[in-house]
Formats: C-alpha cells, sequence, structure tokens
DNA sequence: ATCGTTTCCGTAAACGTTTACGGTATTATG
DNA sequence: CATAATACCGTAAACGTTTACGGAAACGAT
C-alpha cells in the first residue's frame, strides 16, 4: 500500500538536486573545471573532459536553468504567448500543434526550447506579457492573435527584446511577422464564386479587434471590385471563433431577405456549427448555397465535402522560428539579414461544397 | 518607413531591464530596504514602502526570476507538460483550454503561473521531462496522456518533485490523480445500449500504451459481462487519437461478417470520420448503427445529434490545480491533506446517434 | 538621565552558474 | 641547462535576488 494519509513532495525542488559543487567534490576537480569540461571550452585536458561527461551523465546532472541564466543574462528559452481560452480556438488543436512543431524543428539546431505561456483570461494580455518579459522569462517572444492595434508589439520593440508575431498587425514596429496570404484566398474564392455566377457573396469576418478581420474585409472588397461587385455591409458577418458562433451566422443568413448565395468562413470553427443549421433549415451547403471554409481536422470529413484552403502549418512554424532567431542578437549571424514578412500561401482542397452554379 | 534591412533586437533582455539595484539608487536606499519592501516585510517604514511601491510600478520594474529562484529555490512556476503533436489531439482545443483555465483559477490564489512545457515529437518523454525538472524550470508539474507503465512517474516520485497526473496509470508512486471516470462511461452507455437490446458491442481502445486503453478495456468488459453479455476481442478497435483513425474505423467495422449494432468512441476525434465513412456507406448513424461519443466542439453540431459524454473541465482543472498545491510543501497547509486521487464525473448528452433498438 | 525596547535600515552572505585571471607543472626551444 | 612557451587547473568575481544579522536612531519606562 501507499503513503495516502500525507503525501506531500520530499524536499521540494531543491532537497535532491544535483548542483556542479557536488560533481567536482565527487571527481576531486574544481567547479571552474567541471564547468569549462561540459561547456567544451579548450583550456581543459581530454580525459579530464570524458571523466567529467561520464559522471555528469551517470549522476544525471543537468546545469540549473537558475544559475545559468542569470550569469549569462539569457534562458535558452523561446515563449509562444497564447491566451486561455479564446486564442486558438476553432482552429482544432492540429493548427497550433502544427505550428509548435514547425517552431520546434527551427530552434532545435540552436538548442533552444519552447515554451507556451498562458495569459489567464481575466489577465491583461498587456500586462501578463510585461510581467513575462520584465522577469526574464524568456530569450525571445511570439506573439499570436494579434489585434488591430497591439500595444505588446510597441513594448516589446520599446524593450529591444527579440520578438515576432504570427499575423500582421497596424501597430508596426518594424518587427517581422508571419500571415496567412488573406489576399489570396480573398481572391481565390471570389474568383472561384464569380465564375460560377455568384453575385452575392458573403463574407465572416471576427467580432473583436484581430486584425485579421481589417485586413480580410479589405482583401474581400477589392476582390470583390476585380470582378465587379460590391461588398455589401448586410453581408458581412461578424464572428467569435467557434461553432456555435458558426450555427448563428446561419441562422442571420437565413432570414435575410434577400440571402446570399455564397458564404466564406474565414474561421474553420464555423463550418460545422454552420452546416449543422443549414441542415435543419433544410438548406444544402453546395446544392443551395456555396460554402467555401478553412482547414481544420474536421473539414476533410464533413458532408457535403467542404472546399477549404489549406496552409503548410510545419514549415510556417519553421519560418516563424528562422524568423525569430534572425532576430536575436546570438543567432542573427546565422541567418539572412533583412526582416521576415510574409504572407502565407494558402492551397485551394476542393470539395462540393461551393457547386452551387447561378445560371 | 521602417528600418527593414537590419532588424536585430537591441540589446538582448538585459540591455534594458530594470534591477532592483537601479530602483535603489533611483530612491536613495539598499537594495535590501527595496527588497522587503516590495516582499510586505515588516519591519520597513510604511511611508518608504510606499515610495518604493509607487516607483516600482513607475519604472515598470519586475523582479527577475533567476534571481529570484535561484535564491529561493523556487520558480513561481507551474508546468503542463504535453506532447507535440499527439498530446490532446482529437479532443479540440476547448478540452485542453478548459482545463487550463480551471489549473489557473486554482493556482492563481498563490501567484503560480502556469506555462505548457512542449516536448518535441523527436524527443523522448522521458528524457525531456528529467531535462526540465533538473534544470529547475518549474515548482510543480503536470503530467497528461500517463502511459500504461510511465517511468516519469517514478522519476518524479524519486526526485521528491511535487507533481499530478490528468489521468491515472498503473505506474503508482502514491502520487495525486484525476481522470475521466471510464468505468461510469461503459456503464452508463452498455446498460443504455443493452437495455435497448444491443448485444454486439464495439469497443475502441488506443493503439499505443496510453494506459485509459487497460482502464477502458476492463471497465467495458465488467460492463458488459453485468449485462450478461461478453466483450468480442473483434469488436474491440485499436485508434490513434485523430478523425481519419475514426474514418478507418468505420471502414473495418462495416467490413466485418458480423456486424456490430453499436460502438463506443472513447476519442471525441474518431466521431466526424466515423460518420462519414458511415454515411458514405449509407449506414445511418442512429438508425443502421448506434454511436456514443464523447464531447469536443463539435459533438453538439453534428447531424445525425451524437450522443456523448461530457466533463465538466473547468471544475476538474481546479480539482486538479488545488491536488498539486496541496502536494506543493509551501502551500500543502491550505489544503485538506489526503492524497487526491478521483475519477471525474461525464454527464450523458442524449443524441439521436443511439436511436436504433433491436427488437 | 539611564536603560531597555522598538523601529527602521544598511551590510553581507548565499543561491548555481560561467569566465577572466593567475598560477603551477609540463613541454618545447635555444 | 636555462628560459620561454604551452597545457591545464584553481580562484574568485559577477549575475539579481532574498534574508539573517547587526547597528543606529527614536521612543518608553523607571
Amino acid at each position: 500500500m501507499h503513503h495516502f494519509a500525507l503525501w506531500v513532495a520530499a524536499g521540494g525542488i531543491r532537497g535532491t538536486m544535483i548542483g556542479i559543487k557536488r560533481l567536482a567534490d565527487e571527481l576531486g576537480l574544481s567547479i571552474g573545471t567541471v564547468s569549462r569540461a561540459l561547456n567544451n571550452r579548450p583550456d581543459v585536458n581530454d580525459a579530464t573532459r570524458q571523466r567529467v561527461k561520464e559522471a555528469a551523465l551517470r549522476l544525471g546532472y543537468v546545469p540549473n536553468q537558475s544559475g545559468r541564466s542569470l550569469r549569462a543574462g539569457q534562458t535558452g528559452v523561446v515563449a509562444f504567448v497564447m491566451q486561455t481560452g479564446h486564442e486558438i480556438t476553432g482552429h482544432g488543436d492540429t493548427f497550433i500543434m502544427g505550428v509548435f512543431s514547425g517552431i520546434q524543428t527551427a530552434l532545435a539546431k540552436h538548442r533552444l526550447d519552447l515554451v507556451a505561456l498562458l495569459c489567464p483570461s481575466d489577465e491583461d494580455a498587456e500586462d501578463y506579457l510585461k510581467r513575462m518579459v520584465s522577469r526574464g522569462f524568456a530569450d525571445g517572444f511570439i506573439l499570436s492573435s494579434t489585434q488591430h492595434v497591439d500595444r505588446r508589439i510597441d513594448f516589446l520593440a520599446e524593450r529591444g527584446v527579440p520578438f515576432v508575431t504570427l499575423g500582421r498587425s497596424s501597430s508596426d514596429a518594424g518587427q517581422p511577422w508571419i500571415d496567412t496570404d488573406f489576399a489570396g484566398i480573398a481572391e481565390v474564392s471570389i474568383a472561384r464564386l464569380a465564375s460560377k455566377g455568384h453575385r452575392r457573396i458573403a463574407i465572416t469576418v471576427p467580432n473583436d479587434e484581430t486584425n485579421l478581420g481589417f485586413v480580410f474585409t479589405e482583401a474581400a472588397r477589392s476582390a470583390l471590385h476585380a470582378q465587379g461587385l460590391a461588398l455589401d455591409p448586410e453581408l458581412i458577418f461578424g464572428f467569435v471563433p467557434n461553432e456555435a458562433s458558426g450555427y448563428d451566422i446561419a441562422s442571420r443568413l437565413l432570414a435575410l431577405p434577400d440571402r446570399p448565395t455564397a458564404i466564406i468562413l474565414l474561421n474553420p470553427g464555423l463550418t460545422i456549427g454552420l452546416y449543422r443549421r443549414l441542415i435543419e433549415a433544410g438548406v444544402e451547403p453546395g446544392k443551395d448555397i456555396a460554402v467555401i471554409g478553412r482547414d481544420s481536422p474536421q473539414s476533410p470529413f464533413l458532408s457535403p465535402r467542404l472546399t477549404y484552403f489549406r496552409e503548410d502549418l510545419d514549415s510556417l512554424g519553421i519560418a516563424l522560428g528562422q524568423a525569430l532567431l534572425a532576430s536575436m542578437p546570438r543567432f542573427a549571424k546565422s541567418y539572412p539579414s533583412g526582416v521576415v514578412r510574409q504572407v502565407w500561401p494558402s492551397e485551394l482542397i476542393e470539395g462540393e461544397s461551393d457547386g452551387l452554379v447561378i445560371r
């Protein structure tokens, strides 16, 4: 049986932590020599180095991060900042996981670790970031869900902290960013719909100040213009990034006196809610209305098959990671100079959901 | 215009970092007094304390984390450990975000920060954890996706590091855990199906060594036994936690000479893939086969409506956070003693997908 | 006025690293 | 053999905090 009565971890972290001093004692060496041996400094005997490394491995010694970063002024950590709850919501977990994976492959070359910083939903995003930066939590930051005006960007730039953003912003401190190619999405989808005779095309934009809403609205406007169409304000549907919002949008759309014949869903989460509501109303996607969406784990499995835009998230993550590395003084030399500010292409996966042709 | 040519962050982190020394100089005080003032120690004049706090706020001073944790031997950080890619996959992002939110409310009382540690998919999970623990990254750890035998548990217990696991394991070091009530899910769903006349009920279990597969298999076996039924090995479908796997399971199921009349999906991601494949084959969920699933953001919007089990993730997260706090020496006194090892109840949401009645 | 308390603050050590510097053997050079 | 160069290692300072300790005022009581 186990000691159910009082399970309080024995010594906390420090209790059993094995430090460089302990390792040095074990070897009969000074801590200086041990440190140099482990860090592959030139002025240490090869035999000694082997001996030290062997002992370190045997005793499970790993340099204490606090000590190291205090001395070096750097942490070896890169932080991806997101907000609990309302962040990647609607994209499904594969979105963020794909990006993470890419970032990590970029960071691995320099033995940097990626962690996700979770801003509580009841704390101000800017305050939280300030706290984390000032505390010296990481050597570089990756910001997501960038706002139209985003004071976090100004703050980081002013502090001289290396950072990149996933998503551009009108707050521009000259920092690198990578963003979805919303212009491309607008052009391709609207041209496609227009060629099928659609003239009333609805779009969806976030309800809040997320910057992509501004970007996409403009992109859609000019794409429509290029087809000789106008953007009807009545056909701009605000959303929050979840499934219920898609359901709600469908309701509003169906209630319209002059219904659109097509809709472009900017957020993947919307799709299934919209589908559900349409089906309830006996309106079949692809047959009675055209729907174009974004990628999510569910996208390939919807019935009727969804037409959607897909991005290569892994390579996006790699680019994002490299952009950050290029702006970190230590690593900049290994990367081409010049700020990365790049829209990332989307590929159109053709399904049945936009099959409707207006004669 | 901006300086596009060479955007390398100015001084890195340290360059502009304002430390306690700087703050003390500014105030004409010693660093000791400043520190005491900020930490609400009794032996400092109230007027001085106000002056210090005001100046700290004005200058944006935040104690450097490395210095602080080096001195105190604690970091003020709790780490949720997950694996990039294969972790929460299939559950949708609301699952993990709900849990995070709960954990954070529990931690907020003690001003602890929650971060997510992302083990790269190409690194061994145990090695990664060892690295993070030894480096002193956090004061406490929350492990997820526990394996049937999970050496991480033994390691943490041996090191005396406070930790809890989300999901039990056969590796038992007496640590606290919280897990889904798989027995309850098995009993309720199987009793429900049996009462509708089902006798060939298929179940799904993870392909890998994830512990919940072992737990659920046994739970299902005894729940079936209670209904006078047996668990047919042919009706145990292995899965990986994603949508494509659900599609695949449906294919295998349809190809069976003696098809099951019902299936229980243990992972939410499977559902939509299974639905898709069934619909392709002209087999309608709820009419031609009974399907019971788990909660995901999509669950309420599937057609036909899914019958599924839902958990209150926020309260689960709170309990998980409190369990961890109770095992941390600093905070244990604020929490009831006794190890938390708890299965978390699920609620059945009735839909149409299990409507099929066998006469 | 003396002495004991209390209040407040400065000093310095410690946490675990890394690294500049200096010192002692060892080897090379004349 | 004497000297210079080299190889290797120990010493100590520094990073930014927190906190035990001690000291100097200010205050209270006798």
